[in-house]
RNA sequence: GCCUAGGUGGUGGAACUGGUAGACACGCAGGACUUAAAAUCCUGUUCGCCUUAAAGCGAGUGCGGGUUCGAUUCCCGCCCUAGGUACCA
């Protein structure tokens, strides 16, 4: 028979289907191994030809580690709130539910299609009730946590209410918010029910804050920035401005110091570990304070510099700090108004790329320089954030780039601090030589200048030591429909949480999935929605990452309806082994789930301090796009012709995007395209060399620019098997390619040459029972350590390579001996699994064994060489080759090299300088 | 702007630790088989120069420099592209 893909496909697929092949059990006498996959998001676009990328690395590991004797748990599940279904359901009123359940089947039926190893019994959607429970479950517990700083981890808020009822709030070792009150014992039990509440609030590790959102007025709702473009909303264009909202929030800064300790003890990509680090941005310095001139406040900043203090010439505030309205001037109140209206309506993003353009407003007020006690300006500027630190700098033009720009644009004084500053162009931020102009520390060099400074400031009370973090706590809210609701009710307008046993609160539904007339996020539409009947539930739900900060532990125990997972299983399957995923989840996903894992352990329902010990990044599938050029006319306008690219600079043209579905090879089909759509029915052609060849260009994979591959379609025609390999073969994992289809005839036909070996000129299935020659032997013994050397360091893409030159080989040599042809199905099976189970099979082996046989032994004898062909280089530069025996050493090899005729040849009679001799890998000769 | 990665033939890529640049494929060109097509197989294919041919010469891994007997690989500077930048997931 020919090679079948179709019905060898189909027919292995029900088979695992049916005899639940890939379902894994809790608890087995081998190695336990768990490989994750970060779940999709099921959009209604269904999957594109990117998204498998990972899944198929990741399920050849699996199937590999199957054949290397471990109990792999490789589940799939769906990340299943979000944006997109939303969108959808303002559009056409479609219950998001509806649409998403749609999307899922459709996910489903494409996953399928791909021959995956899936655990399909454990599948998790995270908008499901029984799951969002857990999630729900979770919030509760960090709402009823605090982090106590002493023991370095978080505790129950009612260890921190003993607290306050036996020693009040002297000396408490707790992350909290700035404004937290000091009270005694005494003074806590005198305080009402109401401002226990509030004081605890502020250490919750969930907690209410105010910060700032993309608010649009016209639509009456928070954007994502994603919806912003240029200042205004995607939809409809309208003005977007910074409002302050009061959010739910995380306080992931409690976990900063952990975080980057963590990130010590994992295997991942060292460019992602490095992201995580700057993200959480760890800053040694100091806190100073600068009293206001007329003493009734001060501002305190955070520096990194305080070896420069002396050089402070003006104080920066962040627009939105809160000092800002109470110290502006009356004189200059017009002007500092009018600077903070200018500054919400730039994100925070455009606030610092912008760094070109200088602006600020002075306040009109001073405040005392601390050790020198001169009056220095207050400023504010749009540089400075008013998240960060404390949302105050002190301005070192000397030393600070920003600040030299804006010293120089205000006509602000610059003061030289170290003898070694060249300050005439630029700032000069080195740390050499010695102080000048800096009183205390003159003539010191850094390392003693900053000792001396803070044990000063320290002593005056006026600053400190201090540790900052750019990590900001996760705002936790969202003003959306399609998302966990928060399990909290108001009452007095302070948030309780309702009782653990009414998990999980159902999401309500609602007539429309817009916000209220009055502004609120679309949980206001719901109608009798009250806590007992009584009280306001929160109305914002929770953000995308809550679903997926903790779904790894669910896919270990998915139908537990007692607990998130049960304890058994978790002790089994501890940390995710290998999680593969795109590095767009760098600082997003990949630290929320550290955070809550992390929680989790503090809180005793897991045992990970990380959660992911090796995790690799794959790269994204960009789209191909290909154009064709429509001729326009003397006016400009587009007629109905169309020129081929080769000869398209004799015409004035428009490029248009033409679907890549109709284009083979960069080759316009004709008539599809006439078919495509209406107004190309009677269109015309400039042809060369008789056909019409299309532009083409790599952008994002997306529905519009008609760049999309559905694999589905590759599969119809090329198999499962073939889909799999190529894409493996396309490249490294970890790098970002453009998709195209055109090699995928290569990856097809070394299928059925394979299929081939294990057939005779008839198609009839032949093998042969004969000992097998010492050339087959080392083809197959390369290959089985050339698939286990990449396998383990996930180079799939020279895996295909190698196994395309074994079969070549194996075909040259009319190979068809079991002893060679049945282990190369083994090491070939996790790639292609179905044309391997099917010939596994044939080969007489029992059906379904395959995934569980074990991998191939590999023998280093039958690859040992006696001789090797020594490249011969003149100057770096290869000329020639020569065989010689392995048993020869360096001066032999040189002697035998300079011996031969070719050699002398090109020497010209001239005699080397130097000959390098590397023995079995090159002669370089220097003349 | 900042953080991170990448740039090698017409195309995807290979070269794993500083040692033959372009493996393996696609495409293209030529050929075999066939009534024909499909399928399959064979040969060639980095560019330029020279040559009837064999062979030979020169250049070449984004650009400019450096280290080295030898650099796609290491170092310095620059250009371009992609991802992230806290409410897309």
């Amino acid at each position: 028979m020919d090679y079948q893909f179709k019905t060898i496909e189909k027919k292995w697929q029900q088979f695992w289907a049916s005899n639940q092949t890939f379902k894994v059990n809790n608890t087995s006498d081998k190695p336990k191994y768990y490989v994750l996959d970060m779940f999709p998001y099921p959009s209604g676009a269904g999957l594109h030809v990117g998204h498998p990328l990972g899944y198929i690395a990741s399920d050849v590991f699996s199937r590999y580690k199957r054949l290397r004797g471990y109990n792999v748990l490789h589940p799939m599940g769906y990340d299943s709130f979000g944006l997109p279904a939303e969108q959808y359901a303002i559009q056409t009123g479609q219950h998001p539910a509806i649409t998403t359940e749609t999307n899922i089947k459709r996910y489903r039926e494409q996953l399928d299609n791909i021959g995956f190893s899936f655990d399909w019994s454990r599948e998790i959607r995270t908008s499901d009730p029984s799951y969002y429970k857990w999630t729900q479950w979770i919030f509760m517990q960090l709402f009823n946590s605090f982090y106590n700083t002493d023991s370095d981890k978080a505790e129950s808020v009612d260890q921190l209410i003993w607290i306050f009822e036996t020693k009040g709030s002297k000396g408490i070792e707790a992350v909290c918010d700035e404004d937290v009150l000091e009270f005694t014992a005494e003074e806590w039990h005198h305080f009402s029910e109401e401002q226990k509440e509030t004081e605890l609030l502020k250490y919750r590790l969930a907690y209410l804050r105010e910060s700032t959102v993309n608010w649009c007025p016209a639509l009456g709702t928070v954007l994502a920035n994603d919806e912003v473009k240029d200042g205004v909303s995607e939809r409809g264009g309208y003005p977007v401005i910074q409002k302050k909202m009061m959010q739910w929030s995380m306080r992931i800064t409690a976990y900063a110091e952990r975080l980057l300790q963590g990130l010590d003890t994992v295997d991942w990509p060292e460019p992602l570990v490095e992201m995580q680090r700057n993200w959480i941005g760890k800053s040694i310095g100091a806190s100073v304070k600068f009293a206001l001139a007329d003493g009734s406040d001060s501002i305190e900043v955070f520096t990194t510099r305080v070896d420069t203090i002396y050089g402070v010439s003006f104080l920066v505030l962040a627009p939105e700090h809160d000092l800002v309205p109470i110290i502006t001037t009356n004189v200059q109140r017009a002007q500092v108004e009018n600077y903070i209206e200018q500054t919400k309506k730039k994100s925070e993003r455009d606030r610092m790329a912008d760094t070109k353009t200088v602006t600020g407003a002075f306040t009109g007020s001073y405040a005392m320089h601390p050790l020198t006690g001169k009056q220095v300006p207050i400023w504010i500027a749009d540089y400075v954030l008013a998240g960060y630190g404390t949302g105050a700098v002190m301005a070192v033009p000397s030393g600070d780039q920003r600040d030299y720009l804006f010293a120089k644009q205000f006509h602000l004084p610059i003061i030289k601090i170290l003898d070694i500053q060249e300050i005439d162009e630029e700032a000069d931020s080195r740390k050499e030589g010695v102080y000048i102009n800096s009183e205390l520390i003159n003539g010191l060099s850094y390392q003693e200048a900053v000792s001396k400074l803070v044990s000063v400031l320290e002593e005056r009370g006026i600053g400190k030591a201090k540790v900052n973090y750019r990590m900001r706590d996760a705002i936790f809210g969202r003003q959306r429909y399609w998302g966990e609701p928060v399990p909290v009710y108001f009452k007095d307008g302070l948030p309780k949480l309702i009782k653990e046993n009414e998990l999980p609160l159902l999401l309500p539904e609602v007539d429309k999935y817009l916000p209220t007339e009055s502004g609120e996020p679309p949980l206001g539409r719901a109608t009798n929605w009250k806590y007992q009947g009584g009280y306001e539930y929160e109305l914002s739900t929770m953000p995308g990452w809550a679903g997926s900060s903790w779904y790894w532990y669910r896919y270990m125990d998915s139908h537990n309806s007692e607990a998130f997972a049960s304890k058994e299983a978790i002790d089994y399957w501890q940390a995710v082994d290998l999680y593969i995923g795109g590095s767009e989840h760098a600082t997003g996903h990949l630290l929320y789930s550290r955070f809550w894992n992390k929680f989790l352990k503090d809180i005793g329902k897991v045992k990970e301090e990380e959660p992911f010990q090796k995790l690799i990044n794959q790269g994204m599938i960009q789209g191909r796009s290909n154009f064709v050029y429509r001729v326009l006319d003397e006016h400009g306008a587009g007629t109905n012709t169309f020129v081929s690219l080769g000869l398209k600079d004799q015409y004035k043209t428009t490029a248009l995007h033409v679907d890549v579905n109709i284009v083979n090879n960069d080759i316009l089909h004709l008539e599809k395209f006439r078919l495509s759509r209406p107004e190309y029915a009677e269109a015309k052609f400039i042809l060369e060399d008789g056909k019409y060849v299309c532009g083409h260009e790599v952008e994002k994979m997306s529905k519009s620019k008609f760049n999309v591959v559905n694999p589905d379609d590759i599969i119809e025609q090329y198999g499962a098997d073939t889909l799999r390999m190529y894409e493996m073969f396309l490249g490294p994992l970890e790098q970002s390619k453009p998709w195209n289809t055109n090699g995928i005839e290569g990856v097809h036909k070394f299928l059925r040459k394979f299929w081939r070996l294990f057939h005779d000129a008839s198609s009839n299935f032949s093998v042969s029972d004969e000992i097998p020659t010492k050339a087959e032997l080392k083809s197959l013994h390369k290959i089985i350590r050339k698939v286990e050397d990449d396998i383990e360091r996930f180079s799939f893409n020279t895996s295909v390579s190698s196994f395309m030159i074994c079969v070549n080989e194996l075909t040259d040599l009319r190979c068809n001996k079991r002893a060679i042809l049945q282990d190369l199905v083994i090491v070939l099976s996790p790639y292609a699994p179905h044309i391997c189970e099917e010939l596994w099979v044939l080969l007489g082996n029992e059906p379904g064994s395959l995934s569980y046989t074990s991998y191939p032994v590999f023998n280093p004898d039958y690859l040992i060489e006696d001789e090797f062909e020594y490249p011969i280089s003149f100057n770096g530069k290869m000329r020639l080759k020569l065989n010689l025996s392995l048993s020869l050493e360096g001066i032999e090899i040189e002697q035998a090299v300079l011996a031969n005729e070719d050699v002398q040849r090109y020497l010209d009679g001239k005699t080397p300088k130097k000959v390098i001799v590397v023995k079995g890998k090159i002669v370089n000769i220097v003349v």
